[in-house]
DNA sequence: ACTGGCACTCGTTGGTCAGGAGTGCCAGTG
DNA sequence: CACTGGCACTCCTGACCAACGAGTGCCAGT
């Protein structure tokens, strides 16, 4: 026995203008932001029969727990799972503007600084989509390390500052068990560089083992402290950091879109934990991903969608981006979008 | 003729009875969040005098525009004015407990970084007043350079990196006009090392010009282009930085606290150019600056109060921090709470 | 398989009314 | 003169009710 792909499942219990009432129903709830009669649907889009027939079709749906009505006498609402089938199956893409595109690439191309990249594309993305925008730094663990610097600020504290290959520059204060002068430094770096340079940075706590092992009595201490700074702070718990815009634009609408509680949203955006995993978690930049309502893990996210891909010069991903916002919200604009910054983000990676 | 001081003015008008009676309103409509009657006024505080004596006094307050009532038949609410009396002249300082200044103490002192500082004191400070937090990064202009280092990516392209005597660690990527080799790299750090080490941000520019003049001619274009990244994008534009928290804090009692926008006090915040201005116009540590609904010169903040302080180590002032909340937040409480943290991150930085 | 029609549900709106909190004012008192 | 008790008044709040209308479900008819 075979088993019917999604297609089918759906074909099965709802025709093709059951399918489209609910992509109506869906496109005017994102409008009006009320619930949508079937009168008023059949007036607003093409449906080639009556009120009455749309009637039938709205009671399938419901049925099958694509739309809900929140009380007798009133139009329908779109469920959680019927945005779902919306995203899926009915959505059509919906390309940027020449206006839209020709702005990201404006907006974008005079960055200067990875700092200034991450920074630009979150406002960026927040304005362009009006919802909460969420952008990962380039993970470190994906990354390279393209150089590491000691710098000296007295003989028994030093700076190390590590440059990767996606522009990312983190450093770390080390106190030192034992005074060094400038030659010591000046060896150290050398060997930490020519171990380390061009490593994956997940790859690098072999690499780094080794490294003390490798180093000669005297400035073996002084390796062996370094080692554990560089495995602590940058490997063990890998230094993630995330950037925020828009936050804003969830105040538009609160009442109707966040039952309950909206201070549970902010408060979700404020653990940087809770952002990581909704938009940290990605594995090629071409897919896209949406969790709708319900499907987000986070209790306080149950009311929202979230849209993210990741993103990376060519095929690689080295970070996440995405965007927040009501469960409501307009899908096709939003995927073009992400989809389009997180192109762009890419590109301008690839330059450097 | 010798005008009277405020202390004076205010005795004129308003006698003892009355401003313990305003100290009273602004306590309770703090407390309750509910304009406040006679009644429960003279029930709740020792006023030795009846309701009527009150209802008298109250009416004079409200004349000379401290307390306002919504409606007739309602009981009072203090005025942007009421609680500028308040804090001046009423309120109390209510020392934090012990048990705050040890979490103070104990979160702080495990800060490894200075972002890290920053962070953990911006959470703190939202924690510890329930509002919004702000805490500025140390000012550059208030820095000193510890040092400056040159990391060569390619031979036309460098990294400058530079830490101040603050921990702050910022970095350009510098493209080159010629090809360099390591030597000419080392040259180039140390003149500009010799030159600028110690010396305060804001006086840099006409030493970084006689670095240019100083140099001989094959460096001299290389040191150019450095010496314009320094100026442009590390002086000129002063790049400040900001760190935010607790924003969920502002959902608590929206819509008694923020009539009308509430979106448009989350709109400023996303400004860091209002932050700065509202954080970053500090003189001294001691002082603290409190500025209540309408005194705020941004439009979006007229319906918040702000309190804020400079914090550094020692006397000087690195750089600002402060909370944000509704007008009716707790003052006492909330000053305590600013001025205790500044100082322990004014400890933290001179261990440094 | 679709449609027109009809009865029904139920939220929304607006009006009225009683209750009560709070006020302002005034006459009275030490 | 400062304070108080008392009283009339205002006006917000909540409850109740009726009219309205949007929207539905269902059924008989084509």
């Amino acid at each position: 026995m075979t088993w019917p792909g999604l297609r089918e499942v759906v074909a099965v219990s709802l025709d093709e203008r059951k399918l489209e009432v609910l992509r109506a129903i869906v496109e005017d709830y994102i409008a009006t932001q009320e619930p949508v009669g079937s009168k008023s649907l059949v007036e607003r889009h093409q449906l080639r029969v009556s009120s009455a027939t749309v009637r039938n079709d709205m009671a399938a749906l419901e049925d099958e727990g694509y739309i809900h009505q929140p009380h007798t006498s009133a139009g329908r609402v779109p469920t959680d799972k019927g945005y779902r089938l919306f995203v899926d199956r009915l959505s059509t893409v919906k390309p940027l503007s020449p206006a839209e595109r020709r702005a990201i690439q404006r907006l974008l191309s005079g960055a200067v600084d990875l700092d200034d990249i991450v920074h630009r594309t979150v406002r960026l993305l927040a304005q362009l989509t009006r919802q909460v925008a969420v952008v990962q730094y380039p993970s470190l663990a994906r990354s390279t390390v393209r150089h590491l610097e000691l710098v000296m600020l007295t003989p028994t504290r030093l700076m190390l500052v590590m440059i990767t290959n996606t522009g990312r520059v983190e450093q770390r204060l080390v106190d030192m068990p034992l005074p060094l002068d400038e030659d010591d430094v000046l060896d150290l770096r050398s060997k930490i560089n020519d171990k380390l340079a061009g490593c994956l940075l997940s790859d690098s706590p072999v690499l780094i083992e080794t490294l003390v092992e490798e180093t000669a009595q005297p400035m073996r201490p002084a390796m062996a402290t370094l080692s554990n700074v560089l495995l602590d702070t940058l490997i063990e718990r890998r230094e993630e950091r995330i950037s925020l815009a828009g936050t804003a634009n969830l105040a538009r609408g609160t009442a109707l879109d966040f039952p309950g509680s909206f201070g549970g949203v902010l408060e979700a955006l404020e653990e940087e934990v809770v952002l990581l995993k909704l938009i940290g978690e990605v594995e090629s930049p071409t897919t896209l991903r949406i969790r709708i309502g319900d499907e987000n893990e986070f209790e306080g996210l149950r009311t929202t969608s979230v849209v993210s891909t990741g993103y990376g010069p060519g095929a690689v991903v080295v970070g996440g981006l995405g965007v927040l916002g009501p469960t409501r919200m307009d899908y096709p604009g939003t995927i073009a979008a992400v989809r389009a910054v997180a192109r762009y983000v890419g590109e301008l990676l690839a330059q450097n």
